[in-house]
DNA sequence: CAAGCGTCCTGGTGGC
DNA sequence: TGCCACCAGGACGCTT
């Protein structure tokens, strides 16, 4: 499933392909992701150049002079560039077509996807809110120790908050605990500063490694699917739940944390 | 304002 | 073997 590294992948995988082309125009096949999708999609965007592909938490955007595609992935939607006459599959739900004879193709299962516009000089009121991308300089332990003060919830739930940080979920959070030792049950505003410290640098590692490692599937990324997620193998907790904890080796406990299943260690995770 | 929870959708899985 | 209930996932938006 798309997560930032995902998204920051398809990004750089796209770009080469579309940055400077030009959309002669828009195929969809059904009228709604999880949102209708945004007229300007037909009316606007055919004719228009893509000047720029640009990633914000998990939403990509299409950058033009006439405003700007925003998608999301969802948690099973996919893109890819293909050649004009390739076979439409399931759930292959919109087509942007670029002079190149290729064709932007967004296929989302789930549909929990979505394909809407910023108009030129506007943020997306999706956007507006977000908080910090965990990869820039606004984000570290010191920001995420001051705004968590007096929050009584889950330390797991603030840092999954797109508000407080985007780009984490429910995975790379249960990594990123584990790695820096933190229960999932904490409150975040009884974490100190030097955990959230602690905090800040596992989830910037583990990002960044996971790029780094979305990186190996660029390479095929015009080719049919099939990249083999690169992070199963390396994953710590996220799916262990009752396997030995790699650091002590007692179970891994599960349980539901705000609707989310949650694996941590008991002992190793204070 | 913060927190908790329902909701959207469909493929995959596990149980019977 | 077939059927079905259930779960997973991100994030909006409503309720408390």
């Amino acid at each position: 499933m798309p997560e930032l590294p995902e998204v920051e992948t398809t990004r750089r995988g796209l770009a080469p392909h579309v940055e400077g082309h030009i959309v002669t125009a828009a195929t969809l096949r059904r009228p709604d992701l999880r949102w209708p999708i945004a007229e300007e999609i037909q009316r606007v965007l055919p004719g228009q150049r893509i000047d720029a592909v640009r990633r914000r938490a998990k939403y990509l955007l299409l950058d033009t002079q006439a405003g700007s595609a925003l998608l999301h992935l969802g948690m099973s939607g996919s893109l890819r560039v293909v050649p004009a006459d390739t076979l439409v599959r399931a759930h292959d739900h919109v087509d942007l077509v670029l002079d190149t004879g290729r064709l932007l193709r967004f296929n989302d299962p789930r549909r929990f996807g979505c394909l809407l516009w910023q108009p030129p000089g506007e943020v997306h009121e999706l956007l507006a809110g977000l908080g910090p991308e965990p990869l820039s300089d606004e984000f570290d332990g010191d920001y995420l120790y001051r705004l968590s003060r007096g929050r009584s919830a889950p330390v797991k739930t603030f840092l999954m908050d797109q508000r407080v940080v985007v780009g984490v979920g429910n995975i790379y959070v249960a990594e990123a605990l584990f790695e820096a030792g933190v229960s999932p049950l904490r409150a975040a505003g009884k974490v100190s500063r030097e955990r959230y410290v602690a905090l800040a640098e596992a989830i910037c590692r583990i990002l960044g490694h996971a790029i780094t490692r979305g990186g190996t599937t660029l390479r095929d990324f015009i080719s049919p699917d099939g990249s083999p997620g690169y992070f199963e193998q390396e994953l710590s907790a996220y799916g262990r739940g009752g396997e030995p904890c790699p650091r002590c080796g007692r179970p891994l406990r599960q349980a539901a944390i705000g609707q989310r299943t949650t694996v941590w260690c008991g002992h190793c995770q204070r």
